[in-house]
RNA sequence: GGGCGGUUGGCGCAGCGGAAGCGCAUCUCGUUUACACCGAGGGGGUCGUAGGUUCAAAUCCUACACCGCCCACCA
């Protein structure tokens, strides 16, 4: 069979791909003679296509789960996609937008059935590109947050927290997004500065001003100024504060003041909290609509006025002339009147730091609201104890102090959303006991009456005994089924379904960005502990951001995104794979532009012919090869097998401690300019049935070093190799054992020789190109000791294709010398050479390296060096002294004999 | 405001106490028994700045500057 000289990543992939498929490759079981490895993948959302984040992220996982794999564990990458609460809704709603139709024009159950459809239509798009990339996924256990025993889970958790107290209902001011109408967890508002305006604006004082105590500072006026960024709250402004110990304002104390255009009477209180420094030292405090007002409202036993509904539209709570316009309208509309009264003393520009939904990017409003909250504090508290005693590791360290300091500020977490696709709170409520509260502005505890926590929809009420139930219309955050993945995807708690879960559980590693940390990671390590008593991954590996060549960030909003999709069309999946790995230096951000994939795919060409070239030349010998049993080694081949050996060393261990890029260049390195460059280069002339068997040993443990990075042109040649020759391999790579160390039994003394050649032919290459000598064919004149001529006769041929020489003689005595080591010294039979640059070469050289020497030298003349330097530390300056004091030598006699250029 | 990173050749990174390295780019040469998606070579860096510790500092310490993240209730 032919091998063409390119390799063909399309057809090779697909096919390979649903061979491994067909044959089950990837399945994981549990297995009593194996140990478990497993890895559980960070969901995808079901709205999601693969962008280059995700190549990143899995290709990292896949490369240690296949690299576990080889080694003989069981080894299970558990996928799966998210239901992505919010997301999946914009995404539906804008379908539905299309026919000029909102979500509730066709109800909650038309509404979901469209969602489901949705869902199995385009939910498992990103699953099948993550198998293009070659993501090796036990993909018999696919689970989705939604599936029906997944959401048992999820009810059961709740109940459980609930049962346990970690469970509140209650009134917080929360963060909204009027867009997506529902309320928004801490974590998913992200703060952006943006530029507002920081406006200062007239409070009349009710009291005249003779009854005012005329004395320091603004006594005088008969108005405060407060400032605020957001001048449309304070139609719902209940108080102003001032801090007790503000002595301008000592006369305001008994005052009342009027808040302008409502009319509204409003009292002064005093307050630590606020800061003397900032604005006028006045606040006004708007307890429904801001964070900080909330808290001071409830100690002050404020009103809580909310002004605007889900859709941050003023309400009939404002004066008629704002009901219904929206907050920045009314922003602006609340300025116009307030210029014209001359209320506005002075805006200044102002750096405002803002809350962002994460779906959408609309500002979230501050906004009192009825929700559901988990308290975290006692849930992290354990999850602090396992990160602190290192139970949990993070790759790079670095993140367990960002992990830790989050967790003791922690804040009670707000898991109810006012959207329709998710899980429903499994909580129900009687109409009839709910009847009996009252409406107030007060903000009294929210009471817990007629409130059923239940899985199933209780037939009466159990306090009255009423049948009047309903369930909350709210659904859960999305974060409070992902929390639960590491356990929930194995059928937690279903004790028949999940026996798997002992084995497999906790998982090893997950491999994530730093963005979800908090999302995602955090709460998972507080599930885990919660609900399973046991952390849920030892480790946690956290990889950069992707980037574009300047640095920006790469997102589909800014255009400067490379499709991971379009790089597999391009250039294979393998490349793709390697390139990422070769750049994602262990936890730093990862620049990428269209060429650092080429890098990928010249080495997949690279190993592809090397293949081809071995495979030929065996076709060309017919030889056949029945085993890898290597006989009649020489010091050559115990050289490259010696190399290799290193080079399964360094993989193995920069494997195991999440250095993939190290691990993918060490055997680059090996591959390409070590076995390539020279061993095959060596043996290519001298082409035996033995040397054949240790090209192809090295050509297969090769493949197997590559393989988690480049998983499909190894395996393609892999079979290759099954087919042209008669080896009992096994049935595919991805299956086949990890390289074990060929073993040396001896120290070879011809090794020094063999690399002191190598060293000369460099240099030899190296002097002809420095007399201009390019490719002509000279005669290259050896003197060297009785005892290493047989060495050289034995590799007289490969070293003369090497050197480009005619031939190499021996001689007793050198006209001049032109290279010298330790071994021999070498001239070039030529009579007229132009030695510039060869002597500005040998210049050079000497130069950096008396340099060197005369440091040495003097650290050498050094008293307080030699006082103070370990033994050992001396002893390697001194033997580096001697070194260098040859090799200088032998230089500057070279240089005399050509007469120096100086 | 607090915290965490980074600053090494044009670009991206490694090195983290004893002779400045790698990949890409660049330049020169090359129709060599696979591969031009190749081979052989070359040029290019006083390791952000200023101090300090040390016999010795890119490497440890302290400030500072710039860049980038993250957290935070400065209205």
């Amino acid at each position: 069979m032919e091998i063409p000289s390119k390799y063909n990543s399309q057809e090779v992939e697909n096919k390979i791909l649903k061979k491994w498929l067909e044959r089950g490759c990837f399945n994981a079981d549990r297995d009593s003679f194996k140990k478990p490895f497993c890895i559980v993948i960070p969901p995808p959302n079901i709205t999601g296509i693969l962008h280059m984040g995700h190549a990143l992220n899995n290709t990292i996982q896949d490369v240690l789960v296949r690299f576990m794999r080889m080694k003989g564990f069981a080894s299970l990458w558990m996928p799966g996609t998210d239901h992505a609460g919010i997301a999946t809704q914009n995404v539906v709603e804008r379908e539905l937008a299309k026919e000029g139709l909102k979500k509730e024009d066709i109800g909650r159950e038309k509404f979901l059935e469209k969602l489901w459809a949705w869902t199995d239509e385009y939910g498992t798009t990103i699953l099948n590109q993550l198998k293009s990339l070659g993501a090796s996924c036990d993909w018999r256990r696919t689970r989705f947050t939604m599936d029906e025993d997944y959401s048992e889970a999820v009810k059961d958790v709740f109940i459980k927290l609930y049962e346990k107290g970690l469970i509140y209902r209650g009134n917080y001011i929360i963060n909204w997004c009027p867009r997506c109408k529902t309320a928004l967890s801490d974590e998913e508002s992200a703060h952006k500065e943006i530029d507002g305006w920081l406006y200062y604006i007239r409070y009349p004082v009710k009291q005249k001003r003779s009854e005012a105590k005329p004395n320091e500072g603004t006594a005088g006026r008969d108005y405060i100024i407060v400032a605020t960024t957001r001048p449309e709250t304070m139609l719902g402004d209940t108080a102003v504060a001032i801090n007790p110990d503000d002595k301008r304002y000592k006369w305001l104390k008994e005052m009342t003041v009027i808040l302008p255009i409502v009319n509204r009477e409003l009292k002064v209180i005093e307050d630590a909290a606020i800061d003397l420094e900032f604005g006028t030292g006045i606040v006004k405090v708007t307890p429904a609509h801001d964070p900080v007002d909330f808290i001071l409202g409830k100690r002050h036993n404020l009103e809580f006025i909310n002004i605007m509904g889900d859709d941050a539209v003023l309400n009939e709570n404002v004066p008629d002339d704002f009901i219904g316009m929206d907050r920045f309208e009314a922003r602006a509309a609340l300025l116009e009147v307030l210029e014209e009264k001359k209320l506005i003393e002075k805006k200044q520009a102002y750096k405002i730091s803002a809350g962002h939904c994460y779906r959408c990017h609309t500002i979230v409003e501050p906004r009192l609201s009825l929700q559901w909250f988990v308290k975290m504090k006692p849930l992290a508290k354990e999850a602090i104890k396992v990160v602190r005693k290192d139970k949990i590791k993070f790759y790079p360290a670095r993140w367990k102090k960002v992990y830790l300091n989050w967790m003791y500020n922690i804040q009670d977490w707000c898991i109810s959303r006012q959207i329709w696709w998710g899980h429903r709170l499994p909580v129900y409520y009687c109409k009839t006991c709910q009847q009996k509260k009252t409406e107030s502005r007060k903000l009294t505890p929210e009471s817990l009456k007629g409130v059923i926590v239940s899985k199933v929809k209780p037939e009466k009420c159990p306090q009255c005994r009423g049948n009047d139930i309903c369930q909350d219309a709210d659904v859960l955050d999305t974060w409070f089924s992902s929390w639960l993945w590491p356990f929930a995807t194995f059928y937690w708690p279903n004790k028949e379904k999940s026996k798997d879960l002992k084995y497999f559980y906790p998982s090893d590693v997950l491999v994530t960005a730093s963005e979800i940390l908090f999302f995602w990671v955090a709460r998972m390590i507080m599930a885990g502990l919660e609900f399973k008593g046991k952390i849920p991954f030892r480790d946690v590996l956290i990889h950069g951001t992707v980037r574009d060549d300047k640095g920006v960030k790469m997102s589909k909003s800014l255009g400067n995104t490379i499709d991971p999709l379009d790089i597999i069309d391009k250039f294979g999946a393998d490349s793709l794979r390697f390139s990422l790995m070769l750049s994602a230096a262990s936890g730093s951000d990862v620049y990428l532009s269209d060429d650092k994939f080429l890098v990928g795919r010249n080495f997949a060409n690279k190993i592809w012919n090397a293949t081809r070239f071995l495979l030929l030349k065996i076709r060309e010998n017919n030889f056949e090869i029945d085993n890898l049993k290597l006989k009649n080694l020489n010091e050559i081949d115990r050289w490259i097998l010696g190399q290799l050996n290193n080079t399964i060393d360094k993989v193995n261990n920069e494997l195991e401690n999440y250095r993939i890029n190290e691990a993918t260049k060490a055997s680059y390195d090996f591959f390409w300019h070590t076995f390539c460059d020279w061993y095959i280069e060596i043996v290519k002339d001298n082409f035996t049935l033995d040397k054949a068997k240790v090209l192809i040993y090295v050509l297969l443990n090769s493949l197997k070093l590559f393989h988690p990075v480049m998983p499909f042109i190894t395996e393609e040649i892999f079979q290759i190799i099954k087919e042209q020759t008669s080896l009992d391999i096994g049935a595919f790579i991805v299956n086949s054992s990890w390289p074990a160390k060929y073993k040396l039994n001896r120290v070879d003394k011809n090794t020094k020789k063999l690399e002191s050649v190598i060293e000369t032919i460099k240099t030899v290459r190296n002097i002809k190109t420095d007399l201009n000598l390019g490719t002509k064919k000279v005669k290259l004149q050896v003197k060297l000791k009785e005892e290493d001529k047989k060495f050289w006769e034995v590799n007289r041929g490969w070293i003369q294709r090497l050197t480009f020489s005619e031939s190499i003689v021996f001689e007793e005595k050198l006209k001049r010398v032109l290279y010298e080591n330790d071994l021999w010294q070498v001239n070039l039979g030529i009579r007229d050479i132009d030695t510039k640059n060869f002597l500005s070469s040998l210049e050079k050289k000497a130069d950096n390296l008396t340099k060197v020497l005369d440091k040495v030298a003097a650290r050498l003349a050094n008293e307080k060096f030699l006082r103070n330097a370990s033994r050992q530390t001396i002893e390697n300056e001194k033997n580096k002294f001697g070194e260098l004091t040859v090799q200088v030598g032998r230089l500057k006699s070279l240089i005399k004999a050509f007469g120096s250029s100086k």
